[in-house]
DNA sequence: CATAATTAGGTTTATATGCACATAGTGGCA
DNA sequence: TGCCACTATGTGCATATAAACCTAATTATG
C-alpha cells in the first residue's frame, strides 16, 4: 500500500505543480500558505502537526518563502517559539494561486468521478489517523 | 486531495521506514528493489514508468542502491539504454527486510481495517490511472 | 543514404523530507 | 534557589523529488 500511496501522491502532486506553476507557487508552498490563512498565526511545532509534516521539515520550506516575503518568523512569548504569519504579499500569492489550484481539484474530480474523490478523501483521512497512532 | 493525499503518503512512509529500520533499506529503495525481483531487469524509462517516478529522480535513487552492490547497471542493445538487474545481494537484502515490510503491512491494516484498506487501494489504483491522463 | 524527429539517458539546480545531535528557554521539585 | 526534565527550535547529513538543459543513439522520412 505505501508502494500505492507514494505512487498516488508523486502523480497527484505533478498534476497539482502542473497547474499552479503560472501561479508561481509549488504544491508544498500553496498548502502551508493556505493553511495559515486558515488558521492564523501560529508555532512552528503547531504548524508542523497541522501539515502532519516533520518540524525540520516545516524550517526549511519556510525558509523559502520567508525569503519570498509571503510570511514573516518572529519570537513568540514564549521565547523558544517562533511564530509563523502570513505577511500580505502571502495572502496576495494565494489568492491568486486558488483558481489554478481549483482548475485542479476540478481535473481530478473529472478524471476520478465525485464519488471516488470522497470515497479517497475520507480513506485518506483515516489513514493519516492509523499511521499517527505509532507516535503514542 | 492533495493535502491529505501528501500527508497521508508522509504518514505512511514515516510507518513503513520505521518498520524497515532494522533491515537497513529505506522504503523507497525497497519498493525499487522489489520491482526488479518481480520484473526482471529492464531499462531505466521502464523502471521509472512502472515506480511512476521521474527518470531523474530514479537514477539517483540507483546510485545508492548500486553503490551498496543491490544492483548492477549496464549498456543495453540498443546502446541508448541501461539495464538495471537485480544482484544476489539485493535479493539477499530484499528477503532480510521482507518481514519487517510485513509486519508494517499487517500494522496498517490492523490499524485500518481490511475493508477501508482494500477500498484505499482501489482508490489509490484509479487516482493513478486519472493523474496520468494529463500525460496525453 | 542523409537528415530530421524521437527516444534514452546524464547533469545541474532547486525544493522536499526527516533523523541525529546540539542549544536554549520553561517549569517543576527538592 | 538550584537543578533536572521537558519542550521548541536550529543545523548537519543523507535521501527523495523533479524541471531544464545537454548528449548520444535510433528511427522515420524524403
Amino acid at each position: 500500500m505505501c508502494f500505492n500511496l507514494r505512487k498516488a501522491s508523486r502523480a497527484v502532486t505533478q498534476v497539482y505543480d502542473e497547474f499552479l506553476r503560472p501561479g508561481g507557487l509549488r504544491t508544498t508552498q500553496f498548502s502551508l500558505l493556505a493553511m495559515l490563512v486558515g488558521k492564523g498565526p501560529m508555532p512552528i511545532r503547531t504548524l508542523a502537526d497541522y501539515m502532519v509534516m516533520d518540524r525540520t521539515t516545516l524550517t526549511r520550506n519556510l525558509k523559502l518563502v520567508e525569503r519570498e516575503g509571503l510570511v514573516t518568523v518572529r519570537a513568540g512569548d514564549d521565547r523558544r517559539t517562533r511564530i509563523v504569519e502570513i505577511t500580505e504579499q502571502g495572502r496576495d500569492a494565494v489568492k491568486q494561486s486558488l483558481p489554478f489550484w481549483q482548475d485542479a481539484q476540478d481535473f481530478m474530480v473529472r478524471e476520478l468521478g465525485s464519488k471516488t474523490w470522497s470515497a479517497l478523501r475520507a480513506n485518506l483521512g483515516e489513514t493519516i489517523s492509523a499511521a499517527q497512532t505509532t507516535n503514542d
